[in-house]
This record gives structure tokens, C-alpha cells and sequence, in this order.
DNA sequence: CTTTAGGAGACTGTATACAAGAACCGAGAT
DNA sequence: ATCTCGGTTCTTGTATACAGTCTCCTAAAG
């Protein structure tokens, strides 16, 4: 592996080759359909065959990875349509963390939020791409933290890494709007508006998916805003 | 292990022992907290303990199952404000599913959804009750098929288990009644109508959530009829 | 030239082994 | 009696080994 003990507090192997795993595909160093041999990933990561195929199994159940019995592992394709897909599934649970959030907020919530806007903008013009992925991320992760709603947030989790797959897969990055958008959100959000906050969350996914779409199919016209509402 | 050799085309031991503790979970045989060792679970299956490795991370994934790095495994606790929370997630994710099932649904849709209904309206007669479950959760995921979006469909697996495990941990069956409304929002789908569609998954749900309020805090007033909408 | 049987190689499935760390229990000190 | 220290035991983390299955290549038959 290029660099795997990082951080002191030495997490399990299988967790950093979990993460190391997720990455390489959301980077696109390992590409749709690339197969996933065991043996060989675990020499690329200097550790044995049994890190890897329980790293294997959860990035299945995130839907990174597809497992056939006794063929083997693959990354998972991402068709287009299926790229799209995820937007709905984006509206319906992001919008959901919004109205919740917007419920359960507390006075030191907007404080909270803004901090990772900050470091999201400074990111944003350092130019440190990467980081600005991580750090929207970390945003929409909070607003799921302040919605309180664990279930939620154990799913949110994947679902974010699988919308940074998606643009990445895509080249379709966009920093400067979703900061904006971010912040509206955040304001409904301390305001206690749920139904706002609902409304901006579903409206910063749905140009996240406009976005999307004028990358994938710069043509076509974008006739699809119907959908949750 | 009871019976884990069954059906003929034997799926790797991995995916039957995770379908089994799965089932040891959401049927209590497996309480909340209770740890689980490794060495133990596998002696208990006759297995080894690589197998019950995976499936520990896969059921940690899905939220059955909590780790703690270096200490161990034990099956996750659901206070009931958790599983409340379960219901926000659903009327979401279950509202959108039978949404896209409307507007995707073809001819054949109608007759697929009610040949389940109809086999859960017997398994309800004969009073097979975790057959009843069983058939109920088959219905919600042919809804998820009908609507075509991959990725809700990954997450509704899991989390139609988590609201079986939901409803045994709290003894609130409900048999005959979410019949009728899984028939309802059948039609809806088969006429195409999107918004009466979700209205009516939504409302599902939201029953669903009542008969647990039921259950868990009998004499409590039920005012949580607020939220998504 | 296409097709098909056979076998070698590659890879997954599963078990076992060993190392490292955490929990537990008892003995001694305060 | 309580606290603390030490060691024993239990359990997880990781690696290795072996068996079973699939794939692919080769070679012979049609």
C-alpha cells in the first residue's frame, strides 16, 4: 500500500483497507468493473487475504463492490441511470435530515454547521479539490447529526460517498455553488424552518443533479425537475 | 447451528450465517447487548469463526450489530426513541419508492404486487405470522423493484429488516390491517398515480409508526403525526 | 475451421494457527 | 474494607494453509 499506518491511534487493518478500498474506486484508480482479486489487493496493501474480504463484503453492501459467489469481486458499475437514480434517493433522505435537523436544532447549531462551511471555503479557494469533496460531505453529515436520527445517519454516510463517486466518475465537480446552497440551508436550518430547510436541501440535490446532467449529456436538454417535490 | 445446510444450491457459508444471525436477531433469540463472540457464535453454527467475521461486519453495516474496535461485537441496542426514528426514515424512503413505482409501473406491475398480497392474505389465514413478515417485507421490495432505482432498493433490504426486528422487539404485530393498505397502495401504482402513491406508502407507514406508539407507550397520547408529508 | 473434452492454473471458500490486547480475578498494601 | 498491581484467561486481529471450484488454454475430433 502506498500509505496505510497513518495516524496514531491504529485503527483495524480492515478499516483502512476499507477506506483505502473506497477511495481507490471514488478516485477512479480502480475502475467500474475492475476485478477485485484478493490476493492481489492484499499485496497492493501489504497486509493478508482476511482484511480485504471483510473490507470486501461491507463496500458490498455499499454498493461499491459486486460479489458473485465463487466468481469473485468487481467495482461496481455505475451506469449513467443509475448515477441519476441516486439524486432521488439524495432529495428524498438529505431533504428528510434538513426538516429533522431544522426540528431538533439547538442554539449552538448554526455555530457548529458554519465551522465546516469555513473550512469548506477556504478549501474551496486553496483549490484543494479533494478536500472540498470531503468537507461538503462533512456538512451534509452534521446537518444528519443534528437531525439526531441514527438510522438515518448510518445510511447517510455511504450515500454521501457514493454522490462523491458519482461526480467524480463524471468530472462533474462544482465547488463555489454548493457553498451557497450549503449555507442557505444552514440558515433555514437555525431559523427551525422545516419546511425550508426541507425545500433547500431537495433544491441544492436537484442542481447537484442539473450539474450532473449537463456533464453526462451536455446536449440533451434537462427536462427532468419532476419528481419528490 | 439448527439447520444451515438447507436449500439445495448452498450459498457460500458467509451469506448463511448472515442471514442467520440476522434472523437470530430480529427474533430476539439474540437480545439486545448480548455479545458476540466470535469463537462462540461459530462453535454455535459449525462454522469458523472467518465466516462469522464477515457477516458481523456486514450486519455492523446494516445497523444489527454494533463493533467496538479490539473489544468486540454485540448486537446493537434499540432504544425505542431509535426505533421511532426507524419510521421517519421509511415514510421517506418507502414514499419515494412506491412514487417511482407509479410512475415506472407497467402492465404486468398490478398482478406481480398482488401475487404477494395475495400469498401474505393466506400465510395471515393460516396464521403463519413470521410468514406474514416475511411476505410483507416481499411486498415492499417488489414495490422497490417496480420503481427501478437501484440504489433505494440496497438500502430498503436492510431497512424493512430493521423494521421487522423493530416490530418483534415490541411486540406490535399487526397483521390483518396493513393488508388492506398495501392493496390500496397497489392500486395506486397500477393507476399511474404518483402523488396518491407516496400519499398512500406515507400513510402506511405512518400506521405503522401509531400501532408501535401503541405498543410502547400505551397510555402516552400520540401526537407525532407531524413530519414529512 | 469449429467444437469439445481434458487438464493446468487461478482464485475463492473455509479452517486453523499464532500474536496482541483487554477483561478479570486474586493477593498484597493501605 | 478498598484500592492497586500483577498475572492468567479470554477474545479479537491477522496471517497462513488447504480444499474446492471456476476459468482458460490446449489439443484432438468432427
Amino acid at each position: 500500500m502506498t500509505e496505510l499506518t497513518l495516524g496514531g491511534a491504529h485503527l483495524p487493518l480492515r478499516d483502512q483497507v476499507t477506506a483505502e478500498i473506497r477511495r481507490l474506486i471514488i478516485s477512479g484508480e480502480l475502475a467500474q468493473g475492475e476485478r477485485l482479486v484478493e490476493d492481489r489487493l492484499a499485496a497492493r496493501l501489504g497486509v493478508s487475504r482476511n482484511p480485504v474480504r471483510e473490507s470486501i463484503r461491507v463496500l458490498a453492501a455499499e454498493g461499491f463492490v459486486q460479489v458473485i459467489p465463487r466468481i469473485g469481486a468487481t467495482v461496481a458499475r455505475l451506469s449513467p441511470a443509475e448515477a441519476e437514480e441516486l439524486f432521488d434517493v439524495r432529495m428524498a433522505i438529505e431533504g428528510l435530515a434538513a426538516r429533522l435537523a431544522a426540528r431538533k436544532r439547538t442554539p449552538e447549531t448554526a455555530a457548529r454547521l458554519r465551522l465546516v462551511l469555513g473550512s469548506a471555503k477556504e478549501a474551496v479557494e486553496e483549490g484543494r479539490l479533494e478536500r472540498v469533496a470531503d468537507l461538503n460531505t462533512a456538512f451534509h453529515l452534521a446537518v444528519g447529526e443534528v437531525a439526531g436520527n441514527s438510522y438515518l445517519n448510518l445510511m447517510m454516510a455511504p450515500m454521501l460517498l457514493r454522490a462523491q463517486w458519482v461526480f467524480r466518475q463524471t468530472a462533474a465537480a462544482r465547488g463555489p455553488h454548493s457553498w451557497s446552497e450549503h449555507l442557505s440551508l444552514c440558515e433555514a436550518i437555525a431559523a427551525g424552518d422545516e419546511d425550508e430547510a426541507q425545500a433547500r436541501a431537495v433544491a441544492h440535490v436537484a442542481a447537484a443533479r442539473r450539474s450532473f446532467l449537463a456533464a453526462v449529456r451536455p446536449a440533451k436538454a434537462q427536462h427532468d425537475e419532476k419528481t419528490v417535490g
